[in-house]
RNA sequence: CGGGGCGUAGCGCAGCUUGGUUUAGCGCACCUGCCUUGGGAGCAGGGGGUCGGAGGUUCAAAUCCUCUCGCCCCGACCA
């Protein structure tokens, strides 16, 4: 490809909007624009980085024996009403309807797709176990978009779906999903990790993210480093540091007008980590207290698995139910549920004594009050891990990709059901697993850059090498350039030669931007001694080679395996 | 949805507090010519905006007021 007639507009300018490194990168070198919150346009250098992206997620996805299909991205509102989604997704989902007055909307993932078919397609145990999947748009009204590509409105996504028989069936295609998934990062050339996360609104038992290590990720991941345990904050279990068990008696303090654990803590000059946090909780059903150590958060995501949506609860509501005001709450004496962190299993605590302006001092779990212990606070760096008791880290990460195991919760309310060996109709087992190309592209820019610009991985740039010859002008090199640039396609290499009359500067700035990872220099001095100079965009380091051996040296450098090409 | 910031030429910005001396300005980019060719050159000439939109105040509005649209950031949300 030639510069001088590629669509190419570099910035020398950062966009005032962008701020995430990989927005403001891939703006100023060209690859994409912004047409409105969240929606993109990809120029042709974009779009080159998303294809082989893709390239890659087809030959993966297709060595695991999935089969590309293509769904349509308007649905009719029937299927999502049949599962239930319809009524549970709020605004984020775009709504509209057809000039029938039939309700429709635009895909935000394919679950209920699938479903369907399989419902009319799958009949027999023999038919399974299968994995469908699409490289296709999705739409979601985002509450949010945000960071540039890395969260929009619009996205392509490979969504891909497996329908087994049993729950056996279902590890498996899961494993496979997990292998295809690690190769496919791998060779993006993306750092990531793979760790447990929280199934959420797509149900199901079990399910996976891949998270690229990001400061402009949106995701926190607490790891292990001794036992390999690896989660995302909004399930990981942790072990907050043990406070020392003081020999208090059980005696009531005055604390008049200290209600917040700051204000109580500086008053009685002791840590944070000798309170109990009492938190009124209204669920669906009844309230809920909740329990926490004063240095620790409560997680209101692990709340909603232990006792279902809540909400906190009002002043007023406080005194009706447990007879004092906020802020002097207490564990003991309450008829409610209490569900308290596993922090609060032993030791001696301060807590409100249900009294205003009064606290209790000496309170002991078990034997002042019994609560359901579970794991309810925000894990955090420092804290211990829960497996093996060594202190775990924090990183945060882009979510790149996730698999989820589903179990019948689509099957079942679109009927989708099989016959087994003995004829026994029984719902198909289904997984969902997910991957965002252009999070790929921006995690990999966000990974891979420098002050001058992006540092592409060889698998996933736009091109392979880039020509620069600096004076075009000079017959000279017009002609060995000419003769490379047609070799090195030759030899399978795609090659973007800069051939426009600019000067050197700004041919070397701009190749450090766009981030092809091989520059070829063809200079005027060098050519006379016969020499081009092959330099390694992210090294910054330079060889000499004599003109006839550079196409074969540049083979060499480029990492074909890398590219599947073998 | 709550909080904050911002909309002036393709991009980055100044002007707005104290309305008129601005036919709205600067840098980059763009066009023409000369010159230059190893890290976003130089000189000369030139084109382009009516100040997000609507309404209002005023003799006079980019500047003041009201409404509205849009974008970014933090938070909530995130299948």
């Amino acid at each position: 490809m030639r510069f001088s007639k590629m669509f190419i507009t570099t910035l020398k300018e950062t966009p005032a909007d962008a701020e995430a490194i990989s927005h403001i990168l891939m703006l100023r070198a060209g690859y994409i624009r912004q047409l409105a919150a969240g929606l993109y346009i990809y120029l042709p250098l974009g779009i080159r980085v998303i294809e082989r992206i893709n390239k890659i997620l087809r030959e993966e996805m297709n060595a695991i024996g999935a089969q590309e299909i293509t769904m349509p991205a308007l649905h009719p509102s029937e299927v999502w009403q049949e599962t239930g989604r319809w009524f549970e997704i709020g605004d984020e989902m775009f709504r509209l309807k057809d000039r029938g007055g039939r309700d429709m909307c635009l895909g935000m993932t394919h679950e209920e797709i699938i479903a369907w078919l399989a419902a009319r397609e799958i009949r027999s145990y023999r038919d399974l176990p299968q994995i469908w999947y699409q490289i296709q748009v999705k739409l979601r009204d985002e509450a949010r978009p945000k960071s540039g590509v890395l969260r929009t409105r619009e996205f392509l996504m490979k969504d891909s779906y497996s329908l087994d028989a049993d729950e056996e069936g279902l590890e498996r295609s899961y494993q496979l999903h997990a292998g295809a998934y690690h190769k496919i990062f791998s060779r993006c050339g993306l750092k990531f990790y793979m760790v447990e996360s929280d199934p959420g609104m797509m149900g199901g038992a079990k399910a996976h993210e891949f998270m690229a290590p990001s400061p402009a990720g949106e995701d926190e991941i607490v790891f292990c480093d001794s036992c390999g345990y690896a989660a995302n904050v909004e399930l990981a279990l942790s072990v907050p540091k043990k406070a020392e068990t003081k020999n208090w008696v059980l005696e009531e303090v005055s604390t008049p007008e200290k209600r917040t654990v700051q204000e109580v803590s500086n008053f009685l000059q002791l840590g944070p980590e000798y309170f109990i946090k009492s938190i009124l909780l209204i669920s669906e059903k009844t309230p809920v207290l909740a329990l926490v150590r004063g240095d620790q958060e409560l997680h209101e995501k692990k709340l909603i698995r232990i006792i279902g949506k809540h909400r906190q609860a009002h002043e007023e509501e406080v005194k009706e139910i447990l007879g004092v005001e906020a802020g002097f709450i207490g564990p003991m004496n309450h008829k409610i549920r209490i569900v308290a962190d596993v922090s609060l299993k032993e030791g001696v605590y301060v807590s409100g004594a249900n009294k205003p302006h009064y606290h209790l001092k000496g309170i002991r779990p078990g034997r002042d009050f019994t609560a359901e212990s579970h794991d309810i606070h925000i894990a955090k760096r420092g804290d211990f891990c829960a497996k093996c008791n060594t202190p775990l880290r924090v990183e945060q990460a882009i979510e790149i990709g996730n698999i989820f195991m589903l179990g019948t919760k689509y099957s079942l309310p679109l009927k989708a059901f099989y016959l087994d060996k003995g004829g026994q109709g029984k719902p198909i087992i289904m997984g969902s697993y997910g991957i965002g190309p252009a999070r790929i592209a921006a995690a990999a820019i966000e990974q891979n850059n420098d002050r001058d610009g992006i540092i592409w991985p060889e698998s996933i740039a736009p091109f392979d090498v880039e020509l620069l010859p600096l004076n075009i002008k000079d017959a000279k090199t017009a002609e060995i350039a000419e003769k490379l640039y047609k070799d090195l396609i030759e030899a399978g290499i795609e090659v973007l030669i800069d051939d426009r009359d600019e000067r050197a500067g700004v041919k070397f700035k701009d190749a450090d931007l766009i981030g092809i990872p091989t520059q070829i220099i063809l200079g005027e001095k060098n050519l006379k001694e016969g020499l081009i100079e092959i330099k390694d965009r992210r090294t910054r380091e330079a060889v000499k080679v004599i003109i006839e051996e550079a196409v074969e040296k540049i083979k060499g450098k480029i990492n074909f395996t890398h590219k599947g090409r073998i």
